[in-house]
DNA sequence: ACAAACTTCGCAAACACTTTGCGCAGCGGT
DNA sequence: ACCGCTGCGCAAAGTGTTTGCGAAGTTTGT
C-alpha cells in the first residue's frame, strides 16, 4: 500500500466506470473500450490499484439459486450509548455470516442499520431470536422485509469526481 | 442463459466462497487453493457461471479517495399505494447515480429504503432537494446518516447450502 | 456381482493474454 | 527553441487459460 496521489483524467474514470460494471474484463477488452493500447491501459489499472482507488474485486453471486430468497432490513436501538456495548454488539455481529450490511447510524428510532440475507421465515426467526436479541444491549428491533430489490449494487457515483 | 442445474458438492461451496471474498483470484490460485488442477477449476467455474449461481464480477472502489464521504439510509413513505406511484418511482430513482441501493419493503413507517453516496451535506441537500422531493407521490422522507461502516459487501452465507 | 454408462480428474499442447523494456511523440517551463 | 517530464504504442518474453484426451472412480441396471 503506498498510496500515490492519483490525477483522475477522463480515460482513468472511463476506466473505472467498465471496471464498476464488470471486474471481469480482461485488460486487452478493457483498453479497446477505452481506446488505448494493452500497455498503458494495464499501468493505469496498476496505478488505481496503488493509489487504492480500486479496492478489490468480487463476485456476485445469485442468492435465489442459492436458496436464499429473504433479505430483511433491520432497525436496531441500543439500550445505552457506551463504547463497550458498541464494541460488544459490532463484533458479535461481524460473527454472522448473514450479515451484509451493518451501519452505525444517526437518528433517534435506531442506532443501527442492518441487512441481513437468509433463506426464509423460519430461518429468520431463529436468526432473530438467537442471534440478534441475545446480544447484550439490543433494546429495540425492528424488521422490514424486502419485496423488490430496485437496485442492488456496490457503484459509486463518478460524476462527482 | 441455458440455467442448467448444478449441484452443489464441497468444492463448488469453496470455490463460490473464495471467489466472493476475491474475485480477482486467477483460475490457477483458485485450482490449487481447491486442491484441485487449474482445468477441472475451471470448468467448474464455467458451469457455475452457465447455471447463473455466478452473476458477475465487479471492481469495488474506496469511496473516500473519490471524494465521496458521506452514506444516508434515507426512508421513504409514498402518499399512494398505487402501481403507478411505483413505477415512476422506481424509474425515476434508477435515473439517480448516487442511489446505490433502493428495496420496496414492509413496515408502516416507509414504502421504500434507499442508500446514497454522496460527497458532503451540501451535495446531499440539493439531491433531496432536486431530485427525491421532487418525484410525485413521495410524501414522507427521513435521512440517517452512516458514522460507521461495521460490515458491507455483497457476500452471500453460504452455510445454508 | 458385474459391466456399461457416466462423471470428473490430471496431463499436455495450443492458444491467448499479461507484462516489461524501450524508443518516440507531445506538452509545459525556462 | 531546448530540456525534462509524462504517457503512448510496439514487440518480445513470460504466464495463464483453454481444450482434447485417456485414466480412474462412481453409479445404474441387469
Amino acid at each position: 500500500m503506498s498510496e500515490k496521489l492519483v490525477k483522475i483524467d477522463r480515460i482513468d474514470r472511463r476506466i473505472l466506470e467498465l471496471l464498476q460494471k464488470d471486474g471481469g474484463l480482461s485488460n486487452q477488452e478493457l483498453a479497446e473500450k477505452v481506446g488505448l493500447s494493452a500497455s498503458p491501459c494495464l499501468r493505469r489499472v496498476k496505478a488505481l490499484e496503488e493509489a487504492g482507488i480500486i479496492l478489490k474485486r468480487v463476485t456476485v453471486l445469485e442468492r435465489k439459486k442459492l436458496g436464499l430468497a429473504l433479505t430483511v432490513i433491520i432497525l436496531i436501538g441500543m439500550d445505552r450509548h457506551t463504547p463497550e456495548r458498541f464494541e460488544e454488539f459490532e463484533s458479535r455481529v461481524a460473527e454472522l455470516s448473514e450479515v451484509q450490511e451493518c451501519y452505525l447510524i444517526t437518528g433517534q428510532d435506531a442506532d443501527y442499520m442492518l441487512k441481513v440475507v437468509i433463506p426464509d421465515m423460519d430461518a429468520y426467526h431463529v436468526f432473530l431470536l438467537n442471534k440478534i436479541t441475545r446480544i447484550p444491549g439490543v433494546s429495540g428491533v425492528h424488521s422490514s422485509f424486502v419485496l423488490r430489490r430496485v437496485i442492488d449494487s456496490m457503484e459509486l457515483p463518478l460524476a462527482y469526481c
